[in-house]
DNA sequence: ATACAAGTTCAAGTCGACTTGAAGTCAAGC
DNA sequence: GCTTGACTTCAAGTCGACTTGAACTTGTAT
């Protein structure tokens, strides 16, 4: 399929496909003139992308959870990120329950109250940056 | 406290604390001359506005849960997020699982295996922006 | 043959979240 | 009274992840 069928197909900009591409996070599988070709497997690769970037990875530990560089270096590295994934779920767990908490809570401000400060403090670690929304492109 | 303090205490660097106070998310008590003064309750602020960094809310967002513009917008928005929060833990579980199930599957690459497809189209929505690392400041 | 929509390249621009640099202020110690 | 070091402001720079624009090529449709 051409660019535009993948794009429709994963809900990307084109612009997006080729910045993938030049990354080497995807690859065409040919040309039709100058015209690149992919081949419908990209499309799990996108949706793997994405999820890796929901997840707060970068696009170049995307990257290099692909490509398999060395014999095992890459189960690894999976099993490494599968680790901070665990511990970044109890981060968001602690946040959605003190989120929760503090739209019931009675205290004035929540940092008087004293189950907040506690969920408070349990996370209170690993801090990422990460800005940026996404403009409205669902994919699938 | 002045500022060296607080970046001791909260592992922020000086000019991120400065730019925090610019953008409202912060504030200085006072000042002893030119120089800010802190009262301590800005740590727990801080660490509230890593988690929410953390939890992939960017600054403006958890300003806007700060200010208790009306009287319960802010309530109602505490809830959304908490539920975007639960959708994306959901996705950073099936991710875990995923990146899990991979580094153990024998199938020689992951595409064919019908247990890591399935994992993968589970999550497949919800897709956020979020690049860079923060380098290095643990707070607390 | 000719237009045109959709593809292409490459350079430059944008956005959020900070960081860095230049230039100035000021209390404390010598 | 002068240096020093920690603070100050304000403008500009950086980084990742894209997006946009200008200029060019191409396969179909008239």
């Amino acid at each position: 399929m051409d660019i535009a069928e993948l794009a429709k197909a994963s809900g990307l900009p084109v612009s997006t496909l080729r910045f993938y591409e030049e990354k080497g996070l995807i690859q065409s599988s040919g040309r039709s003139g100058l015209r690149r070709l992919f081949s419908t497997n990209v499309i799990e690769r996108l949706t793997l992308i994405a999820l890796g970037r929901n997840a707060g990875f970068s696009l170049d530990e995307i990257g290099a959870m692909f490509t398999p560089e060395g014999p095992d270096i890459n189960r690894t590295l999976l099993l490494a990120k599968a680790d901070e994934l665990d511990t970044k779920i109890k981060e968001l767990t602690s946040m959605r329950d003190g989120l929760r908490h503090a739209a019931a809570c009675k205290a004035p401000n929540h940092f008087e109250c004293p189950k907040f400060l506690r969920l408070l403090h349990v996370a209170g670690k690993n801090r990422v940056r990460q800005p940026n929304k996404l403009k409205e492109n669902k994919l699938k």
